[in-house]
DNA sequence: GGAACCGAGTAGACAGTGTCTACCCTTTCC
DNA sequence: GGAAAGGGTAGACACTGTCTACTCGGTTCC
């Protein structure tokens, strides 16, 4: 019980946060994750009142870690804002690859609805960074930079979506994600013509 | 017992599409549409062994709906790849939109990952008509017909995903979808410079 | 210093779920 | 006419999320 002990609440979380990346997010049941933080299954009722509250609190766990590492691979890079596009979305597509049931997790509907994630501060950084590197990377753009990075927020998110199921590379015919990648970009900022 | 009788497993795929359209995904108990189909909550279970496989027979009638929605979509407007295009995306959208539980359970990962959902016969058909628009309406296009579409696929997908829980249009700022569509498009496809 | 209280976790109940198994009932076949 | 088999019923089982009564160790009163 020295472990980094800060109250049951934060435990809960951090187990749930290692049993969905060791198990998937099938296997989040609240009695589990009690099983598995040693306490009894009416334990997290005090913290969290809803089973949805306590996903709720591991996904937003997610979005952090998301804005983190985004984040930091815009920041590593180069200056030139196409290139640090590029970090982010290789960024972005990597999450969703390697934390599979957290990024299935933390775009889930329920979860979504009955919003208890806080998105407006969690992803919203993220989305500024992308709005300002946009502009900065399409000075002369026909819309507005706001629809631009939305747009290809969308784009970013579609590909993780439907590649983490395969489907996608069977239709691109590619087993590497990257050509998506840049073709996105390329579409979205102007290719540049040599 | 006249309607469309036809065995009880067509009913019990009839009877959770609407079930879905109804009340949602998470209705889609395996009790709750024995129940309404009149029968005992073990009948289904000689003709789908498993709730999951149930769920992607439904989840196989919405992927034949979308197909034939967007299919109906392309063939309806005029010829113009481009207009063609714009047409299927809003389609696209559109059954997003309303057919929302259905489009959750289309692209629930446990049902594509165990795939029984065949998406082979099913959505290729879409994809190849995607495939020979893009590859009409961007004729000088520098990076693979295949990839460009399953680029251009991907960014429809993240803006119906995204858009249907809110998110995307407080980025955007805006309450339509339509200048979303219009802007991937004219990313993909390139804008017209007059 | 003892009593009242209160936060925190336990344990059992309850309805509901998916799956499994034993049991009918009707129809068909020979 | 009796056997076989397909198609549906009904009950059991383990498991889930939620609710409620309870216990127990500390803290705070007076």
């Amino acid at each position: 019980m020295n472990d980094e002990d800060a109250g049951l609440r934060a435990r809960l979380v951090e187990t749930g946060v290692e049993l969905l990346a060791r198990e998937g997010v099938q296997a989040l049941t609240l009695r589990e994750i009690a099983r598995r933080a040693g306490v009894s299954h009416g334990a997290p009722r005090r913290y969290f009142p809803t089973h949805l509250e306590l996903l709720s609190a591991i996904a937003r766990r997610g979005f952090a870690a998301l804005g983190a590492r985004t984040a930091a691979a815009v920041a590593d890079g180069p200056q030139d804002p196409r290139e640090r596009l590029t970090a982010l979305g290789r960024a972005y597509l990597e999450f969703a690859r390697t934390e599979r049931g957290m990024f299935e997790l933390m775009f889930r509907h329920d979860l979504l609805e009955s919003n208890r994630l806080g998105l407006r501060e969690t992803s919203l950084p993220l989305f500024e960074v992308l709005v300002d590197l946009v502009s900065r990377a399409r000075p002369h753009g026909g819309t507005e930079p706001a629809v631009a990075a939305a747009a290809l927020w969308a784009n970013l998110h579609g590909i993780a979506q439907l590649w983490s199921w395969g489907s996608l590379q069977l239709a691109a015919g590619t087993e590497d994600v990257e050509p998506l990648l840049h073709a996105a970009l390329d579409a979205h900022l102007g290719t540049v013509q040599p």
